[in-house]
Formats: structure tokens, C-alpha cells, sequence
DNA sequence: TTAATTTGACCCCG
DNA sequence: CGGGGTCAAATTAA
């Protein structure tokens, strides 16, 4: 603590590159080890939920670091619509990105990023906006915005590019940029919950109210790979991600992974 | 028919 | 000027 308190910016830095770092690594472990474990056996389960505490750990971590260095951290969200008559938004959408300080491009702030192995649902649906092949990469990046980004509004954006792979495990890098501010449909119709009472403890948060949702997963990259499976009951398990400033919206920051194993890339 | 994706154009920004 | 993020018309899927 007074080592934190005591450390330069520059130190702290280092600190959440090393958490990051570490963060990214276990995520390739868990890439590796969850495949290969029969999903149905409590041997699975318990190993998912020490990947859920130690991932709650690191972001637990960040969020502190990040909040204590207000100095890069402010929620800059761009509330700007899409659509409509383009000249006649497009200069407020200007306006507004230049009065926050915020370019147009880039809408928003990174917000974590994984490394997965199959395509896999997060607990959110996207739709997917764009495509390019970036310079030098084997691989096209595919870009997604939240499907609820026109309805709600939400900014939420992700990508996800395929690594330079030097096995014949086929890696994919998701990146995520800016916060759901959209609710999610079991929020939206309530109809189907609202029956759990019990008294929840606190500091489990947001671990069990994402485990039912099925979406999408991500879609194709370069066309080499299908999207159009869907397990019905495949497990999850949960990855959180680093909270920036967010504190009132708890259930945002947590992804939820589906494991598929390798075969189903035919 | 509507909804989602593809894909080249557009354009911001370094 | 070029890389890469976004738009939107065309195309495909549902």
C-alpha cells in the first residue's frame, strides 16, 4: 500500500502491465486446459471457478489501480446517434466528439481483450459493421458494435482478428472498446425471472446473472470457418474484465465464455 | 419481406 | 499520404 501510494506513475503503470500480462497468460492457460476437460464433471466446474477467482482477483487489481490514476480515466462516452439524415447529424456527431475531447473515430475506450480459441459468446449479441485486412496481417479484422447500439444507443464496439498462428491452434484476439450501457434481453423481459430472492452475497457479484443468455458468436474471418453453431447447454465460464469508472453498472464488465473444443472448426 | 452480413468507399488522424 | 475505423449500398440469409 505505501508502495503504491509512494510509486510514480510510471511505477504504477508497471504494475498494470504486469497484472494485464498476467491476465493474458492466464487466459491462454485457460485456453488450453478447459478444452480438454469434460465439461460435465465437477472437476471442470471447480477448475472454472478458480479461473473466475482468479480473473475476479486481477480486475479487482486494475479497477483499483486505474481509479487511483484519474489522471487517463475519465468515462468518455460519445452520446451520439447513428443513422438518420447523415448531413444533418453528422456535424452534431462532430460537434459533440470535439466539445468532450474525443475524436470521432475510435468512439470509445479499450476495455479488455482476450484470447480465444473457438468462437464463443460473451453474453452479448453484436453485429458486425465492418471488415478490413489490416497491413502486414495474415488475418482480417472483423469489427462488431453491439446489436442494441441502435435501440438503446449503446456504444459498445468489439474486434476480433484471427493470431499469427504457429501451431495448429487457431487463435483469435477479441478486443473490446466501450461500456454497455444498453440492458440485455432477460432485463429487458422480465417475465422470465425476478424469482430468486435469496439473499445474495455481496462480493459474489456478477458471477451467476449471465450464465443463461445464448448469442451469437463472432463471425467470419476470411471466410475460412463457419459461425452458424450453436451448442444449446454448452458450459460457461466467466472472465471479467477491468472496470473504468464504472461503478454503478456492475454487470457490464464481465464476459462469459462458452468452451467449444477445436473439433468443431472442421 | 425483413434482418444481418459483405464489401468497397469514405474519411479521420498520426 | 496511408492505415485503419466506420458507413451504407448491395447482397445474402432467415
Amino acid at each position: 500500500m505505501n508502495i503504491l501510494e509512494s510509486s510514480t506513475h510510471g511505477g504504477c503503470q508497471m504494475v498494470m502491465n504486469e497484472v494485464e500480462h498476467q491476465r493474458i497468460l492466464m487466459m491462454g492457460l485457460q485456453d488450453l486446459i478447459l478444452p480438454i476437460l469434460n465439461p460435465y464433471s465437477g472437476q471442470a466446474k471447480l477448475i472454472q471457478e478458480l479461473f473466475q477467482d482468479i480473473f475476479s482477483c486481477s480486475s479487482k487489481v486494475m479497477s483499483f489501480l486505474e481509479l487511483g490514476d484519474n489522471s487517463v480515466k475519465e468515462a468518455n462516452l460519445i452520446k451520439y446517434k447513428r443513422k438518420g439524415g447523415k448531413n444533418n447529424t453528422e456535424k452534431h456527431i462532430l460537434e459533440e466528439a470535439r466539445e468532450k475531447g474525443n475524436k470521432r473515430r475510435k468512439n470509445a475506450q479499450h476495455i479488455g481483450s482476450i484470447v480465444t480459441q473457438a468462437p464463443y459468446s460473451d453474453g452479448y449479441q453484436w453485429r458486425k459493421y465492418g471488415q478490413k485486412w489490416i497491413s502486414k496481417s495474415k488475418h482480417s479484422r472483423s469489427y462488431y458494435r453491439c446489436a442494441n447500439s441502435k435501440e438503446q444507443m449503446c456504444l459498445a464496439t468489439k474486434t476480433v482478428q484471427q493470431k499469427e498462428t504457429n501451431g495448429m491452434v487457431r487463435l483469435f484476439n477479441v478486443d473490446y472498446y466501450g461500456q454497455h450501457i444498453c440492458k440485455r434481453d432477460e432485463i429487458i423481459h422480465p417475465a422470465v425471472v425476478e424469482t430468486t430472492h435469496h439473499s445474495v452475497p455481496i462480493v459474489k457479484e456478477n458471477q451467476s446473472s449471465t450464465s443463461t443468455l445464448v448469442n451469437h458468436v463472432h463471425g467470419i474471418l476470411d471466410g475460412s470457418f463457419e459461425n452458424s453453431f450453436m451448442m444449446p447447454d454448452m458450459p460457461e465460464y466467466l472472465t471479467e474484465f477491468t472496470d473504468i469508472g464504472m461503478a454503478k453498472a456492475p454487470d457490464i464488465t464481465s464476459m462469459n465464455l462458452s468452451l467449444i473444443s477445436e473439433d468443431v472448426w472442421v
